[in-house]
DNA sequence: TAGAACCCTTGAGCGCACTCCAAGCAAGGG
DNA sequence: CCCTTGCTTGGAGTGCGCTCAAGGGTTCTA
């Protein structure tokens, strides 16, 4: 497993497959390097698409569970927070601010009484998503229209 | 008309009305001041829900046709213009960026014999706009089956 | 004739979401 | 022992899309 630092994701982006209908059923979970329920920065590299930086950074500010250290002190990831980078990684394509999504972590960490605001933000979030889904829509209408013109 | 030039669109941003299916057919054009074809920046502030600086910064980009001015060099926008801020309004919210709106008008401006490039444009946006629809439907789902759990 | 409201320009500043830098530690191979 | 690779840190830098400031002109109403 050789990936450079600076390398910015040269093709493994996992989230987007070209071409798909992007209802795969359970996609089989992430391709893990190995059983081992730990994984290096690098290995998340691989498999989120995310630069090592940014995942990082996704740990200053609070978006993430603790991540656990080897020995040395480096970063242990574990499958639940492979999860969690899944579920951030599609809050992130809706247009969620990352402040929201840290708020959401808070409350993730806050334990099961925030259970009903974790829903609420969920379900706002979902509003938002058929919105944007709508006005897409409408923005297709209007692209239709005018390649029409265009032919 | 007395729009100061620092309101941030009270409330009418036309973009996006409160909860309606955003299915209006064509919503009855603009609403424009008068019957004559040229308005003042603030009346196109109050159409288009952009703010003034916007406006001004489209122009300095290259995103504007050439504006009209009056005797005083104020600007002094037509109902193509309008038109115009109404595409960019749509291809906006596809997440285009500003500079591929720029290269679409700078193709306007050479004129005809872009047409073609132009159709291309926008079909590369079209399919980018329908992957994005796919992506947040993807999302949707994901956040159903949250709900779900939060339930 | 004053004052308010509106408009102009250039250039700097801001918020977001990263993205990179510099300096240094730890482990394994030759 | 040294070299390379991969990881660590805090803080600075980047690109985008605006957003605002400063300083000044014009136009309308009282």
């Amino acid at each position: 497993m050789t990936v450079m630092e600076t390398t910015p994701a040269p093709t493994p982006a996992p989230a987007r497959d070209q071409g798909g209908p992007e209802i795969c059923p359970p996609p089989p979970a992430h391709p893990r390097p190995d059983g081992q329920d730990h994984y290096t920065i690098s290995e998340v590299v691989a498999v989120t698409g995310l630069t090592a930086h940014t995942l990082r950074w996704y740990e200053r500010i609070g978006l993430m569970p603790h991540i656990d250290r080897s020995h040395t002190g480096q970063r242990r990831y574990r499958n639940r927070d492979l999860d969690w980078l899944t579920l951030v990684g599609k809050l992130r394509l809706t247009g969620m601010p990352v402040a929201d999504m840290v708020r959401y972590a808070e409350l993730v960490r806050e334990g099961e009484q925030t259970f009903a605001q974790r829903r609420e933000l969920l379900e706002r979030t979902r509003h938002d998503v058929r919105a944007r889904i709508a006005e897409l829509q409408g923005t297709l209408a209007v692209l239709d229209h005018k390649i029409d013109i265009y032919s």
